[in-house]
DNA sequence: AAAAGCTTCAACCGCTACGCG
DNA sequence: CCGCGTAGCGGTTGAAGCTTT
């Protein structure tokens, strides 16, 4: 499982996203005392940026895999869990962050259908993205959103539902016109709010790069704004051990 | 201005699957 | 088979931010 060459390059030439750096802004805050009531060595809840640098490098030198020797080796008071956890749902090279373009909401949503709560097989068709982004979109955004079209239809008003689908000409079968009348749904209750967001985006950050060209699987979303890990951190930081 | 309520999402937990000796 | 270690999954939690009152 440890794959140390393949790791090592594709992270020497990685990306990362607006919002990593931008966590750090937000989380200003210490850690919050975590440790455990039985085990004092080993550390629980947010990471920091030293942690996240210490665990950064030591899967560029070492790679990752076999989380627990990991996590011991590195001299992280954490456990081989939160670790394997912190790399693949956040540190991870190619994890692409922020706004679920509507493309990738149709495609959750149809995938969802096929396969109901296997967030981290959905996960596999959506590039760069976390089973974790995908469940907690969904429970945050969809499940809500549901629950408000379930209501309304009690109501008995779903009557322009079916008017905005006339209206996009989305007509295939019955099971796909939910998917697509969700998924239209979502598009307007969702959109402005994620631009807002995205635009009130700290730009006092690095140079701002396009990622296009490096990033293969980063191509959906035009949104997005990456960087190289150069321009936020020295190299040097990276291959100091 | 501030308190209350709501939303988001990183991180944790418990569990299962799998591989190996 | 059994026991152990590891990887991975899905559900849940709770802190922090945001919005409403």
């Amino acid at each position: 499982m440890i794959s140390t060459s393949s790791s090592s390059s594709s992270f020497s030439s990685s990306s990362f996203s607006l919002s990593y750096v931008h966590m750090y802004k937000i989380m200003d805050k210490k850690p919050c005392n975590s440790s455990s009531s039985h085990d004092p060595e080993v550390r629980k809840g947010p990471w920091t940026m030293e942690e996240d640098l210490i665990l950064i490098n030591y899967i560029a030198n070492h790679g990752e895999g076999v989380w627990n020797s990991l996590a011991k080796a590195s001299g992280l008071k954490r456990t081989g869990k939160s670790c394997r956890l912190r790399w693949l749902n956040y540190l991870r090279p190619d994890v692409r962050r922020g706004n679920i373009t509507t493309e990738e909401q149709l495609l959750i949503f149809e995938l969802h259908a096929k396969w109901g709560n296997r967030w981290s097989k959905i996960a596999k068709h959506l590039p760069g993205r976390t089973d974790n982004e995908i469940k907690n979109f969904w429970r945050t955004r969809i499940q809500k959103h549901m629950k408000q079209a379930e209501n309304s239809q009690q109501q008995g008003n779903n009557s322009n539902i079916s008017e905005t689908n006339d209206h996009h000409h989305h007509q295939a079968s019955s099971s796909t016109s939910l998917v697509s009348n969700m998924a239209l749904q979502i598009e307007t209750y969702s959109a402005p709010s994620y631009q807002e967001n995205l635009e009130s985006f700290p730009t006092q950050f690095p140079t701002i790069t396009d990622q296009s060209s490096s990033c293969t699987n980063h191509n959906i979303n035009s949104n997005h704004n990456y960087w190289n890990i150069e321009d936020f951190w020295p190299m040097q930081l990276l291959n100091g051990d």
